[in-house]
DNA sequence: CCGCGCCACTAAACCGGTTTAGTAAAAACC
DNA sequence: GGTTTTTACTAAACCGGTTTAGTGGCGCGG
């Protein structure tokens, strides 16, 4: 290349990458050359040569099956992918069966140096990852519900106005046993949802209702209604950490004769391609994974690149009304000795 | 680390890659302080002098919303990672929105040389990627539903025999008009399907059947199942080409007052994590998406390898048995004036 | 007209491995 | 015991960029 240009390997490399130093008729020449002979510097010698990667990493840790059935990861990813790829950048996934697995998959990553930063998903309470990517001198992203006291910058989708409107929304309709099914204790997002949902029970003064930890998974949502609806005073309304919980937990009661939403309100979280397309629809909180996805690569690229980024905080969740919810049935007194 | 053993660079790289030419004590030598200084080869400096990117990629063209909704990619990107990881490999993903941006994304990929090989996806009727890729040389693993003739080494999960168990299991029930809602007519795997089911109807001599061309989305399947049932004759049974549009035909069904199964028997393709948490549960034909990825990677491993592949067959699909079939209703013959 | 500084560029070191060519010492052979 | 072969290792080239130090030519001031 350099040859064909007539010039050297230096000035080609100023030349394509826009530094001072370089009379413009030559530059122009390069790039003319350049683009004729179809020439892409190689990324390996660039990689070498600069001690970048140039490609950031995202460990996922779970089951292929849950996995599957998520629909915020690809939406993430493709948010992801929309801001690297017009950088240059690549994205270098990684899928993980345990914790265990996911740390040394942390390690690996920055050992072999395969990639210039990190995000960090589904954080945990207590989670050891953002010392430990510290301690690896690995840029991250924390991805999470709100800013944590860490040294990485979290980007965050607040989803406690996304349930409070939820709850909110339920309390207008009448109800006032309005259970929650979470997701495992140990993900901040699900203690996230579950206190979004005690606090606005408790600013409507309706503190009394139950709810369950789950796992966001299917059968989970389906056991954690049939052990609400077998409470002596069974709820009149649930509100779901997540769509595949509330989509079973709908078909649990709709098996025992109840019909939704008239015997039971129910609402989800996520907004599934499915939710609207069920019996009934399902209402339910949206969220914009893939907006998240790109803000979090943004932020992710200026720590590469040795800037600093605050805490970005995105738009919160819209509540989406489908017909999942209605009215409790008026009580009956009949039974009230 | 060269020095730290006391002996020349050359000597590391032999003993690590266990190359011959090293004495035994030696190499246990180099080995010990190698594991002591947690040294790691530097992935970059490997990359550049053995001319290989020690990764493969894997190019999605999909919107976000239809991505998330898709079971398939999550498990079949963690099958990929299970071989990858065992050998040192990683994958780059790339996500982008249309064909165009698909195809520059693989020459991008070719030209920065920063994948050693790519999985290709998605197979369309006269795909024009399979010779993209082989001008670009970028050994390639074709995922489809069987071998094409192509250069490539095609991995293949025959679908057919999932849809033709589908097909006589509903025979078998007593049906007579069998429906199928086929995916997008440009996807080998619609075809292959709509082609299954036609090809089972023939074997049981009910070739009238009708069918149409879907998108593999809720509204798709939804609004192709309105289109049967508003049918003169309309079907007692529908064959979808996956669980969502399944899901939402189900959905469709019950909207106008009919019972799923009794009205209507539906099957899906898939087993996403919902299908058996429905009202009613979902019979469906399985597919180990995660075997899958994991064959398709170890071919590519090989091929980039300078090895040949030859095409695999993995094990057909399951059909899955569950509620949403049942016998049709007995015909009543009181509308036969 | 000479000396200084600046511009545009080249030469060469460097990133950190792999790999080939070369060499000294040990082993094998007659 | 001397030659040949083998073994075990080192030195250095190489991958293809980035980056620093260095150099020749030019304009400019005095």
């Amino acid at each position: 290349m350099a040859r064909a240009a007539g010039v050297s390997r230096g000035a080609v490399s100023f030349a394509l990458n826009d530094r001072p130093g370089v009379a413009d008729a030559t530059r122009d020449r390069i790039r003319a050359v350049a683009a004729e002979l179809g020439f892409t510097p190689s990324h390996r010698a660039r990689a070498l040569s600069s001690s970048r990667a140039l490609a950031v990493g995202l460990v996922i840790a779970r089951q292929p099956e849950t996995l599957s059935a998520d629909p915020f990861f690809p939406a993430f990813i493709a948010g992801i992918e929309k801001t690297l790829a017009a950088r240059g950048q690549a994205l270098l996934l990684q899928v993980v069966p345990d914790q265990e697995t996911e740390r040394r998959s942390y390690e690996n990553l920055a050992a072999s140096s395969r990639v210039d930063g990190v995000f960090l998903t589904d954080l945990r309470v207590d989670d050891p990852r953002p010392d430990l990517l510290e301690s690896l001198g690995l840029p991250t992203v924390v991805i999470a519900p709100a800013p944590i006291g860490c040294r990485w910058p979290v980007v965050a989708v607040d989803d406690r106005p996304g349930i409070s409107a939820a709850v909110e929304h339920l309390v207008s309709l009448g109800h006032e046993r309005i259970a929650h099914v979470a997701g495992p204790q140990e993900f901040v997002h699900s203690r996230s949802r579950q206190e979004a949902w005690a606090d606005a029970l408790r600013v409507a003064g309706l503190e009394e209702s139950p709810y369950v930890w789950s796992d966001f998974s299917p059968s989970g949502g389906a056991r954690a209604t049939e052990e609400l609806l077998d409470l002596p005073e069974p709820p009149t309304a649930i509100v779901f950490a997540n769509d595949l919980m509330a989509i079973a937990g709908t078909a649990a009661a709709q098996a025992r004769g109840l019909h939704v939403p008239d015997d039971l309100s129910v609402t989800g979280f996520d907004d599934t391609a499915i939710s609207g397309y069920l019996r009934p629809p399902l209402t339910t909180v949206r969220t914009d994974a893939v907006a998240w996805g790109s803000a979090a690569a943004d932020c992710l690229l200026s720590l590469v690149n040795g800037d600093t980024c605050p805490d970005v905080l995105l738009p919160p969740p819209d509540l989406v009304l489908r017909s999942s919810t209605a009215p409790p049935r008026p009580t009956t007194e009949t039974d009230h000795a």
